[in-house]
RNA sequence: GUCCCCAUCGUCUAGAGGCCUAGGACACCUCCCUUUCACGGAGGCGACCGGGGUUCGACUCCCCGUGGGGACGCCA
């Protein structure tokens, strides 16, 4: 049996990080297993969804890298075919017509609720033996509902929680399809997911409560069920749900953020699945491995501090020329121009080992491309009226030597050992005059960087 | 309210009855490295929710409690 898995979001907002690990994990399982990985879009509530947000989901998805091998289907399209099944089920008698309005429904539940029950349709409009039904409304548009089995239960063995199972009892007679004669999300589901040979069912647990009725349908239908496997979910940094109003962000926030996506998909398959005590792997390396054995079955909190190391390991291990390409970027949207000299492949290389973001790293080498604001307090602190002398000699030296790292050292060590001084009574001042800060790499690389010119120039006018 | 799910360091987690004096990672602390800040290296702090069983033996299995979460839509 060749392993089929889906990622089927709706589109109503951007791809976020609880959705990005199931898809992330689907697609895991299905490469691992040499099997397909299905992409459809649940665009059945016509209400909110909207283009944006596919566009936004397809872009999460292949910053993520993660391709898929069928789709993207949009049930939108399946319109026919939903309706075909729903005339079937009519047909045969596993669905029903029910001619209760919203306001009837409404009051059932407020009723079942006050007395302490679940709240759950009565089944007022389901046709039995011997039965008599209400006498049919003008006006009100019936819905469809499902004949649900009115007993016994049912169950399955799901691969994350292990098995549930559930009284037919719990459950009542769903809705399958508007007034309008539009399909609901649990019928399309079902259809789907029968239609396109889904063997794995990998969802969010949120999801747990529909699958009863889900299978219930499927054996309606004559339809394989396949096996499910429900994904805890994930928590903001704060212990707190993730919703819209509360800490949800785009998985594209964290490009906006500098986060490579080699990073953040490391982090999220480490965030409810593990391999012993693995942490470092790529995606070619968790589709090997990864497995529904080792997910875990409690929520998870996510952690920005692991994140961001994790990050800062893949920033020391990237591609140069596609790290450079991307501070390119980041620094142009800065408003920084990058220039020719110093290489800027070069400065990365000296400064890709301190950060743990990629804005990090163009706000940390910002000040090789255009002059940087000097820090009041450093200059106070480092330049002293004493070494200023010292530095101005300095100067004159430096403006007469080779321009290497090593000479630039030499240079400054004489002026260290000339004046009795210590290395950073001459190397602070130099820094704070050259970056605008106190902090950066080794004073005669960033100088050697920075070129002879450009060196001379912001001592010059620093002075 | 009803049903369902979950429970190991602050956080992510390892753990399939003896391998556990409970391991790793992030964070935190100390020290080392050092040209400042980082990086890196070496240490340290730190957890099995509670109570009952089962068993020669329970982090692990069962029950109850407690706490947390989810679902109860003509949303997905």
């Amino acid at each position: 049996m060749t392993i089929r898995t889906r990622f089927a979001p709706s589109p109503t907002g951007f791809l976020h990080i609880g959705g990005a690990r199931t898809a992330l994990f689907s697609w895991a399982y299905a490469r691992k297993h040499h099997g397909q990985f299905i992409l459809r879009i649940e665009d059945t509530d016509v209400e909110r969804s909207t283009p944006e947000a596919v566009q936004a989901i397809l872009d999460g998805m292949q910053w993520l890298g993660l391709d898929w091998d069928e789709g993207p289907f949009y049930q939108m399209q399946r319109m026919d075919r939903y309706k075909e099944i729903i005339r079937q089920m009519l047909d045969e008698g596993t669905a029903y017509y029910c001619y209760s309005s919203r306001e009837e429904l409404d009051a059932m539940r407020e009723q079942q609720m006050q007395a302490g029950l679940k709240p759950r349709y009565d089944g007022r409009w389901r046709p039995e033996e011997g039965k008599i039904l209400p006498p049919k409304p003008e006006n009100i548009p019936p819905v469809v509902r499902f004949r649900n089995p009115p007993s016994g239960t049912v169950a399955w063995d799901d691969l994350v929680k292990g098995r549930i199972e559930i009284s037919n009892t719990e459950l009542d007679d769903l809705i399958i399809a508007r007034a309008d004669g539009t399909p609901t999300y649990n019928f399309c589901v079902v259809v789907d997911d029968w239609d396109m040979n889904i063997t794995h069912v990998l969802r969010g647990d949120d999801h747990v409560n529909n699958t009863p009725r889900q299978i219930n349908l499927l054996r309606a239908l004559g339809a394989n069920v396949p096996q499910y496997a429900h994904l805890s979910m994930i928590l903001g940094d704060d212990g707190q749900k993730l919703s819209k109003r509360h800490g949800a962000v785009s998985v594209m926030q964290y490009h906006g953020d500098g986060y490579l996506p080699e990073a953040v998909l490391n982090y999220l398959a480490r965030l409810g699945w593990s391999h012993g005590d693995d942490e470092v792997f790529d995606g070619r390396q968790f589709c090997q491995w990864f497995d529904l054995d080792h997910i875990t079955p409690s929520a998870a909190q996510f952690n920005t501090e692991k994140l961001r190391w994790l990050n800062a390991h893949y920033i020391k291990q990237a591609d140069l020329a596609h790290l450079a390409a991307d501070i390119r970027q980041r620094l142009e949207d800065r408003g920084v121009a990058v220039s020719e000299h110093p290489e800027l492949r070069s400065v990365i290389e000296l400064y890709r080992e301190r950060v743990h973001t990629l804005n990090e790293l163009a706000d940390a080498i910002a000040y090789f491309y255009h002059k940087p604001v000097m820090d009041a307090a450093a200059r106070e602190k480092h330049l002293t009226l004493e070494i200023v002398p010292v530095i101005q000699a300095l100067t004159e030296q430096l403006a007469g030597i080779d321009w290497t790292s090593e000479q630039i050292h030499a240079a400054i060590d004489h002026a260290v050992q000339s004046n009795g001084l210590k290395f950073p009574k001459v190397a602070m001042p130099l820094r704070v005059l050259l970056t605008g800060g106190a902090q950066s790499p080794s004073i005669d690389a960033v100088m050697a960087l920075l070129g002879k010119n450009e060196v001379l120039a912001r001592i010059h006018e620093g002075l």
